[in-house]
DNA sequence: AAGCAACACAACCGCATTTGG
DNA sequence: GCCAAATGCGGTTGTGTTGCT
């Protein structure tokens, strides 16, 4: 038995408002309020329309001071670094950019803006990929002049294209898609590209998570909400001592392949775009970033060779290690940690020098070598 | 000019939470 | 404390518009 309708639906309306039923809600509600009670209110003033259909439409389109599109940078940046905080609540958001409505921002988000970010993403990517490939292939050409046993593969390798390597054993990870890894690499780039636009962690500089400051004022939140924010801070405050590493957006640093266990999983609350803060070690946090593109690309590229590599255990994926931030939405089951230690937890060679090692070492270790080469898209 | 695809946005739906008796 | 109704919220769908072939 399902829950009762909340009108009934046959006699109700659907689809696009009409300007008179616009007009009819609008003087209703600004002459005599809602009366506290949108169930009712449709009938009152004579319109064929749910109690709930009302209320979005006076909440989203014709309550005064609503703006519709055009949304500056500085929005932008406040609906980024806020998505990073506290991911889809968009109300929560709504709450902090004056005008605008949930759904305006939820729409925009959805339609515009994480496309904005991915373009802006996959950009860099394919920049830095094209100048990784053409050190990678100066190296093996190098290195395969002193490496008889390199030659004939290398040789393959750079003049046949395509070249058909042999199929690579198939490990199967339960509940796991390939598509879900195209949206979690979707979500980890957006996140990337935060930090690349300035975004930063609370750990990031020397201040202390104990006095850790929103980038918003969040007293105009509900009660529950300010529940929420202040659970995130303790979380900061009660993680922090144990936690050496001041990247903590990279959690899985410490993971621990043996086990499939994480290692600190820090909480990954998102400072906003402050000026004073905005240069502390940019750096070092561009660096950091750099490396996890690269290695969220070289799992993924892992992952698209068959599974071999993929070596993160269910337990992993189904437990994530959120620190209460999750919500029941499809998009936020998977947290960024869960990201993290998914990218982490396969073995991967986190730098070029490495690389090189592995790949030299063929055939002994081929698929290594394969994997590398695919992410430099030699293949 | 017609057909189609992509896009943007409004609206709906179902579930979770809150409220009041 | 319990229950039902109301409200709030976020994901999804539907529809109109625009641009391209």
């Amino acid at each position: 038995m399902g829950r009762a309708p909340c009108c009934d639906k046959a006699n109700v309306k659907k689809g696009p408002w009409s300007p008179e039923e616009d007009a009819t809600l609008k003087a209703y509600i600004e002459k005599h309020g809602t009366g506290g009670n949108w169930i009712t209110l449709p009938q009152k003033i004579g319109l064929r329309r749910c109690g709930k259909s009302c209320r979005l439409r006076w909440l989203n389109y014709l309550r005064p001071n609503i703006k519709h599109g055009g949304f500056s940078e500085e929005e932008d940046n406040i609906i980024c670094s806020l998505y990073m905080s506290i991911g889809s609540r968009w109300s929560v958001i709504a709450a902090q950019l004056p005008g605008r409505t949930d759904n305006d921002i939820k729409n925009y988000w959805n339609t515009r803006l994480k496309k904005k970010l991915l373009g802006k993403q996959r950009k860099q990517q394919e920049a830095q990929q094209s100048r990784r490939a053409a050190i990678f292939k100066q190296e093996m050409i190098k290195r395969s002049e002193n490496n008889a046993n390199f030659i004939n593969i290398s040789a393959g390798f750079f003049n046949q294209n395509p070249y058909n390597w042999p199929e690579l054993p198939v490990v199967p990870v339960a509940n796991y898609q390939t598509h879900d890894l195209q949206l979690m690499q979707d979500d980890a780039s957006i996140k990337t590209m935060l930090i690349n636009l300035g975004g930063r962690f609370s750990h990031d500089s020397d201040t202390s998570t104990t006095s850790f400051q929103y980038p918003v004022d969040i007293s105009s939140t509900s009660s529950s909400d300010h529940q929420f924010y202040q659970s995130s801070i303790d979380v900061l405050a009660s993680t922090s001592a144990a936690n050496s590493n001041n990247y903590s957006q990279f959690p899985s640093t410490n993971f621990d392949a043996s086990n499939g266990t994480g290692g600190s999983s820090s909480p990954t609350i998102f400072h906003g775009l402050d000026d004073q803060n905005n240069n502390l070690q940019a750096d070092h946090l561009h660096q950091l970033t750099e490396l996890e593109v690269y290695d969220n690309s070289f799992a993924h590229q892992h992952q698209q060779l068959g599974g071999f590599y993929y070596q993160a255990s269910e337990e992993t994926l189904n437990n994530g290690s959120s620190a209460g931030t999750s919500t029941a939405s499809a998009e936020s089951e998977i947290s960024w940690e869960d990201i993290n230690s998914l990218v982490y937890s396969t073995q991967m060679v986190a730098d070029y020098e490495t690389c090189c090692q592995q790949a030299v070492v063929v055939p002994q270790d081929q698929h290594s070598f394969l994997a590398e080469a695919t992410y430099f898209g030699l293949k």
